[in-house]
DNA sequence: CCTTTGATGAGAACGATTATCATTTGCAAG
DNA sequence: CTTGCAAATGATAATCGTTCTCATCAAAGG
């Protein structure tokens, strides 16, 4: 069922669901929610919040941090712009704080959220 | 009106109409929303999402950096646990890459969001 | 007083997500 | 090939946070 992967990114479960009627017509919106839950829990999928009232979801295809991104926000359009230019620093810095913080607050940590926020070129 | 801000954090819309209602009875809850959409715009509130599906909001009393602070959120319980431990590098890491960012999308960027999700002590 | 303008509160409307429930499907035992 | 049962599915209702609408109220100024 990961054929939704295929699409591009940032998709809402309201895209899902029209992509995939395409080739499954008689799929319900519900089902649509149901899976997306599911593969949420199985860290198959990221589930982001971009501030527009409706829950975008993202393929993790993660072999070995490949395709791993952080997300530029814009306030105004919405836009939603991925880079991995500084990934590397990052995410060197998010594991030694992971790490510190893992142990100051007894806390296992999975996963961090990196997002910036501002005007894109369009909009500024 | 800020009189909302001497709570404590992570309220939701609902949290503060309801400690509001205690100094101002009358007060409804879209004037709360009116007013929490103007704060956040004029940044003097943050708005977030912990994943729970309501926004929360907290107040930046932001002198010189002081109080900033970012986010364990966990995955089961949803509690969120503030911390500043490591701010100073994360925050000194974070102006290079927005300044990074900033030329090579013509992106200008005014705000970042770094959150770590995982399980806290009592849930793990 | 009277008018205007902006803020307010009550409640309706909205939209994304979740829950419900009857139906269908998959599959294994008989 | 049936039968029976459990899990999955789709349609739709329900939920709930947030936004919109609109009548009312208050303050300001003529």
């Amino acid at each position: 069922m990961s054929i939704l992967s295929v699409a591009k990114e940032h998709l809402s479960a309201d895209d899902i669901h029209i992509k995939l009627r395409k080739d499954y017509p008689g799929i319900g919106l519900a089902t649509v929610y149901r899976t997306l839950e599911l593969l949420v829990k199985r860290n198959l999928v990221y589930k982001f919040d971009f501030g527009d009232g409706r829950a975008r979801y993202e393929i993790i295809s993660d072999e070995k941090g490949k395709n791993h991104h952080h997300h530029l926000v814009c306030k105004k359009c919405s836009r939603v712009i991925d880079y991995n230019d500084f990934i590397d620093k990052e995410v060197e810095l998010l594991q030694k704080t992971e790490k510190g913080l893992s142990q100051k607050y007894n806390f296992k940590i999975t996963d961090h959220l990196i997002q910036f926020y501002g005007l894109c070129d369009k909009c500024k």
